[in-house]
DNA sequence: TACAGGACTGAATATTTATTCAGCATCTGC
DNA sequence: GCAGATGCTGAATAAATATTCAGTCCTGTA
């Protein structure tokens, strides 16, 4: 009658509803409780052990694309997570966030101080990082706030929350991504709230970022980039972008107007840093990727089956650095 | 897209739904499936044991009362089932056949020949058998029919019931439980189909009868027994039933006319089997019960921890044959 | 080539399960 | 003893899951 939370009471639930079938509202009837209660007596079952359910490994990784990866573009971590083939490019992001966090999880240390760009795969990632965790991380915030709505996807949130996910504080870059002319960007790089974090970069043990293109990244989304920019950018041979850093197709930073004027890690930094994964789900992206590795831009990659291989397949028309063998 | 229950798609399946805690819907998108598919991979990673569900065993019986009744009435067998307080007399006999079966499965050996009676919890209690199992039975009808609309609770229903579940063949008595007079009774008796069938419940191993009383049995719940029938009974003193044998506090069956006009298994046929198992859910028939201890008609019972502990309560008050000790 | 049979699928729906909510009981600190 | 907090309950309901069903796509046969 009253509250009897027994192990007697949960195994009998347990058992009629997990071993015999039978549903809730019969097993009910046998407790002498009501349905509501059973949902209750069965979530507490499970919780206390008395049910264990026990899953065969899924694999989530492709181990032998993360192997030729390492091999082919002597990248110190590869991550290549599978999905099924035909997803829309939002599950996509999703499947490479969900399995790929806890590999980012595992490569992390306590006490890291971690560089962290926005993006909407690294927010799917970082969404799925293990909640109770405390690894006493700093994490920084990578380039400026692109505009002044601010959403889930930016640096600043996904920073936040990883921050604490896996424990640790999070320091922002309270700072527009680009500014007018070089003179003002200046000027906020030397203001001391600016220049520590920004500095601080320099001294990061890893980072999260995406990689852009010209046709495709945050800026040309929201509409930051004007023609005469996206014209000086191609005429310097742009094939990509990470943390608002546009790259020839050796790694190398054009000197651009826009290099001038945008506030985020330093390309120079960002090859000081040990590790530094590029977060990335998709096929359209090989160019950029495979410059930005050449330019020592990139030491890891967590990307998804299908981007792997098509990676491969780029590199396998067009030799890379460091390649070793090459197919076929 | 098309087909494809692969082993690795089920444990994308099982692993985000039981391990991640996904729902279907959200498995789905994963997957590139509809939520019904996914309910299906679920379905069957659980039946391929790519999921394993273990409960903490359940302890359905109540040994220790197991023990006194065996230890107090000479039993040879006893099986008690917990059940919690308060349940409605359905749910009770639920209770019972649902744990009672296993245990009584375990009682039938292979080739026996099975004299089995109606009765509600019987009926519950045939019906949780397991289905797959082939003992080569002969379960065969103990009374004859009360009344020409067959229920589901009636002996010739249960008893193909078990036939069918255990596996074997079962005998019908195919003639009314009782006759106008025992002329007509004898005539049916000698009928091949029926003398046949009658002689087999004497050579039986096993027998699962309910047991009645005179204010509480089939043939008072279906109106069969007129009040002179019953006055008659009373007089023979009579405390129980079981089979339509009535019986005094002796377990003898009395000299009444209904004796001869009934058609069912014998009281002597009842004493030469080495298992007749009462099955009782309910703690109304103590007496009843005790009497057919006394006179041998039961040498086992299965039934509810209530009526256990009211069936020690009472030949504690009074003693019975057999009775060892007495408590305090 | 046409066509029946079988297997499989997702949309719609039926069924089952989890959650919300209001009511009641039991503490707790006056 | 009493207001307020806390916790537990089942009815109602929201949400999730299982099943039905009609259509599609094979595959083997005439």
């Amino acid at each position: 009658m009253a509250n009897d939370y027994s192990d007697d009471r949960l195994r009998l639930a347990a058992r009629l509803y997990y071993v015999d079938g039978l549903a809730q509202n019969e097993v009910a009837r046998f407790a002498k409780v009501s349905q509501a209660k059973v949902s209750r007596l069965l979530a507490l079952a499970r919780e206390r052990g008395i049910v264990r359910i026990t899953v065969a490994d899924y694999e989530p990784r492709r181990r032998e694309l993360e192997g030729q990866l390492v091999e082919r573009f002597g990248l110190s971590t590869a991550i290549v997570l599978k999905a099924i083939d035909g997803l829309s490019s939002g599950d996509l992001r999703r499947s490479v966030g969900h399995f790929g966090s806890s590999a980012v999880e595992a490569l992390i240390k306590p006490r890291d101080v971690v560089a962290i760009a926005g993006g909407r795969t690294i927010h799917e990632l970082v969404h799925h990082l293990p909640q109770p965790a405390n690894k006493a991380l700093t994490v920084v915030q990578a380039m400026g706030s692109v505009d002044a709505n601010v959403n889930a996807f930016d640096a600043q949130e996904v920073g936040r929350v990883m921050a604490q996910r896996l424990g640790g504080s999070f320091l922002a870059l309270n700072v527009p991504a680009y500014m007018p002319d070089r003179r003002t960007r200046d000027a906020l790089l030397q203001l001391e709230q600016v220049r520590n974090v920004h500095e601080r970069l320099g001294s990061a043990q890893a980072a999260l970022v995406g990689i852009g293109t010209l046709s495709n990244s945050v800026f040309i989304e929201r509409g930051v980039l004007k023609p005469a920019d996206i014209a000086e950018l191609e005429r310097a041979g742009t094939v990509g972008e990470i943390c608002g850093r546009f790259y020839d197709a050796d790694g190398n930073e054009g000197a651009t107007s826009w290099r001038d004027r945008v506030i985020s890690i330093e390309v120079d930094q960002l090859r000081r840093i040990p590790l530094v994964l590029g977060v990335v789900s998709g096929s359209d992206r090989s160019a950029a990727i495979i410059a930005a590795i050449r330019g020592k831009l990139l030491k890891g990659l967590i990307i998804d089956e299908a981007g792997a291989i098509a990676l491969l397949a780029v590199s396998a028309a067009a030799p890379v650095p460091k390649a070793r063998k090459r197919k076929g």
